[in-house]
DNA sequence: CAGTGGTCTAGACCACTAG
DNA sequence: TAGTGGTCTAGACCACTGT
């Protein structure tokens, strides 16, 4: 272990204990590189190296041009057993919040397919959903209907509206009795984090669901990819008996 | 957008580009900084930083010393329903792997304590456990269950083997019927990181489980820390019928 | 020992943001 | 325009790993 901590670390920690204990509360700058290097008489790469240890860690966002920040930790929570398992309204954000969302039919991704038990290439009924805050994408969904369902169900394109078809799958008697979800975390690829404007670094969250009607039949799969530093995940199970 | 890519973003995509269509399968070393130096004419920082791309989405791991190699993607699966909820032979790992575990009796920690319905201060029944693989971590978790449970129960240091503690709360008549779990997800911190060592950029989730009887009575809670990288998070759930 | 990655410096120029 | 962070260089020394 590190007897004599290394000026980067030394710098680091103390920015991170002043975040930690409130001292730099949410959304309050901290000392930018240019004054780190004289008050610790240390190159710039070395100042820099410092913040970057924090941002990895999650705790801070750089704004480019203005400062470095303290993050905003709190969070959304996701009820998996509640419909919409997200309130409509993400209270973690002070600025502009909203949901794009188009709709179309394709053939069924691979591990949709086997999730929906199709076959590859069948077609499904897709609705795509990214719900952002401010110029960040706080969400991006994939909701997919095996078509053979969705036309009993009489649902089309127009039909998707918030839980509009979950209500037609009840209508045609393949109400969502249970649920299965799976959860993977992991870092946002560069290209991917640009496209959700996530910033710092901050871990996502994939989550592939599979609904099921009374009779076990796979009604509707969706795929959701979360940023995890605005959202915890809630859910509520029965245990088996033995 | 960048409409042309810089010196360490080339790079970097030319590498994660032979990561993920299988070119550079995982254990496979990387092109080291020296060799990146001369290949692309850069500076040392410019093809460390290429590399560090890379390390901060989770793809490759550094060996100091060494080298710097792609990760190995694989995943067990957590499935919270079941008992245990993560297989004992962790698939993951080619190396040693085995759990270390130490239980004592304290005050609750605060947010145990909200989660069981104790006051503050009151005498909990703890069992700590580390797994691990290889050198790593992969789980850390803490039970706890009150102390007036564990005392009716017969529950002491002693007894707690795997599922020990359960079958002891079952034939004390508290079994556990049905479970809540909050899953978070972040970044963990430098420190964190060293002492699970956890190695290059790898999100950790954590997990807060409440266990109720059938009564409804909180008869054991967890706080559990996954390495995100190593696991899959399953969970099947009922649906209300509203 | 040679080869790897880790840290650090001193200086340069650029890109972005705000007043 | 002044101040911020982002990139890059050329060179140095250190720490760790394996042979």
């Amino acid at each position: 272990m590190p007897s004599k901590p290394l000026p980067y670390e030394r710098i680091a920690n103390e920015l991170r204990v002043g975040i930690i204990d409130g001292r730099l509360a949410a959304g309050a700058q901290l000392t930018g590189e240019n004054e780190l290097m004289q008050r610790y008489s240390v190159a710039r790469e070395t100042a820099r190296k410092a913040l970057r240890v924090l941002r990895d860690e999650g705790l801070t966002l750089t704004r480019r041009g203005v400062g470095v920040f303290v993050r905003d930790a709190r969070r959304v929570s996701r009820h998996a057993s509640r419909n919409p398992a997200i309130a409509a309204v993400d209270e973690t954000s002070a600025g502009m919040v909203g949901v794009e969302e188009v709709a179309d039919n394709v053939t069924a991704p691979e591990h949709i397919a086997r999730a929906l038990g199709l076959r590859e290439g069948e077609l499904v009924c897709r609705r795509v959903q990214r719900q952002y805050a401010g110029v960040s994408t706080t969400r991006r969904s994939a909701l997919y209907i095996p078509m053979g369902l969705a036309v009993e169900a009489s649902i089309t394109e127009l039909d998707f509206g918030p839980g509009g078809a979950e209500a037609r799958l009840r209508e045609a008697g393949h109400a969502p009795a249970r649920a299965n979800e799976v959860i993977r975390v992991r870092m946002p690829f560069r290209p991917e984090a640009e496209d959700m404007r996530i910033e710092g670094a901050v871990p996502i969250v994939t989550i592939l669901r599979t609904d099921y009607d009374r009779n076990g039949l796979a009604v509707q799969a969706s795929e959701t990819v979360l940023d995890g530093s605005r959202y915890a995940l809630e859910y509520d199970f029965p245990l088996p008996e033995a």
